[in-house]
DNA sequence: CTAATAGTGTCTGTTAGACATTATCCT
DNA sequence: AGGATAATGTCTAACAGACACTATTAG
């Protein structure tokens, strides 16, 4: 009984006459914190879902390009200019089910974020708070398990796309990188894998592998500054190169 | 016009005191047609842009999830029910810059689909014409080539993110049988493998290689109905198995 | 010295590309 | 037979995982 089969466009392009649509961007913020790999989530301060955990996001400006939205959003909560934070941003996928949100038809294009460090985070406008929360705390798979974080809409099933793209991405992309400051040593580096694939790697073929993708990582001479209380060895810092794409590609050891 | 006084908006959430935003489906319809990849397109009828090759598509209804509307503008474009062909139909991307359309602000949500033979197709209301056109005449990369054929708004773009998208999904997914019938042999399905990528495949090798890939093919015991005149020795069909995610990948020869 | 972390070397089974060979149909 | 296409077999270099070993720091 969907009267709407036929959208014809009317002689005249009045947008009221349109069915009204909102659009909003929401982003599936990433990072590591206290070791594990963990989304940045705001409460929610007023109806519907009110006290429920759900994505930074907003409405897009009439004017705004979207994927500009998804860039002020992240600004906005994390006070970070992604640009010069080396922060990775791009889109994920489109949320349109008729019936997502209660109130009026939403349209939520989703993004995913990747940060260096967890970085202090603040409330917006119409949150009650704001946190890092690790992925293993929250119920992605809406099993209602009361030990899990249940999420505001369908916020759960955004941020598993999230969480599974960007361990897909970091076989075949640097977007390791983007998890770590400016410079980094290999463990770290191999730090991130673990974290984020949630399995152990093998030290030496991790490194052999690593530095035999062309253009992925640059030796820098010096130490940290300042520099971190070390025990052992010291270890040399990278920084990320020019790829973006890695060839061959760093695979995750599957079940054989 | 079509109101949603029935969703009980409260005042703080009428509708219409939110951007006025439009919402598209618009489809990447490819398949294999005279040997090479093509999409499908339709002439626009009206303007902005009469007279170009723009991508099937239309309004999301007020009620309709926008992955239905994706599917519905492929089955009237083609005449075809998306899932009894065992057609492939993915969301690619959401295009969302604000003068992408002239008329009013519309956010384009794009869907791949791979169909398994070039159907009949059949020009929609506000269409002249719907063909299919080799991506090889098609300015993608909008260089204004006479040669070429430049495309409507910004669907150059989407036509070359959803082909690499389907090239790239060659690589780890069964998605090649979505280009061919229920029953094929090794070499139509290598055929779709260098037709998509441009490039050729050793025979023994992708034979080895696709066999080895568990769960993707199922050989099917008989000959084709009706027989196809044959040269040579008649091959083995196969039909396509219940793996959709290819293990280990066939990955595209790289430059080595 | 020991503990701890960083980094190197080596062995082995698997795999990918190249290509020669055999099989089975048609005319 | 001869042409055409399908299917199999083989060789080799590169690569992956496993793991033993060396290097450099702190205390």
């Amino acid at each position: 009984m969907t009267t709407t089969s036929e959208q014809v466009a009317p002689v005249a392009y009045d947008p009221h006459r349109y069915p009204p649509f909102a659009v909003t961007a929401d982003v599936v913020v990433c990072t590591i914190w206290n070791g594990q790999l963990a989304v940045l989530l705001v409460e929610r301060g007023a109806e519907p879902h009110a006290g429920r955990w759900a994505l930074p996001g907003g409405f897009v400006g009439v004017d705004e390009d979207v994927d500009d939205a998804a860039a002020r959003e992240l600004t906005e909560e994390t006070g970070l200019d992604v640009v010069a934070a080396g922060a990775f941003l791009e889109q994920l996928r489109t949320f349109g089910a008729p019936d997502r949100d209660p109130r009026m038809r939403v349209v939520s294009v989703a993004y995913v974020a990747v940060l260096p460090a967890p970085v202090a985070v603040h409330a917006g406008s119409d949150a009650a708070a704001a946190r890092w929360w690790p992925v293993a705390d929250l119920d992605l798979d809406e099993s209602g398990d009361p030990e899990l974080v249940a999420l505001a809409f369908d916020h759960a099933a955004i941020v598993a796309a999230g969480v599974e793209r960007v361990r897909a991405k970091l076989e075949y992309t640097a977007i390791a990188t983007s998890f770590l400051p400016a410079t980094f040593t290999l463990s770290e580096l191999r730090r991130v894998y673990e974290t984020v694939w949630g399995q152990q790697l093998d030290t030496p073929n991790f490194r052999r592998k690593v530095l035999g993708i062309d253009g992925l990582l640059v030796a820098v001479s010096g130490g940290r500054e300042p520099a971190p209380p070390t025990v052992g060895r010291p270890a040399q810092l990278y920084r990320r190169g020019d790829a973006h794409a890695l060839h061959p590609p760093l695979l995750r050891p599957g079940p054989r």
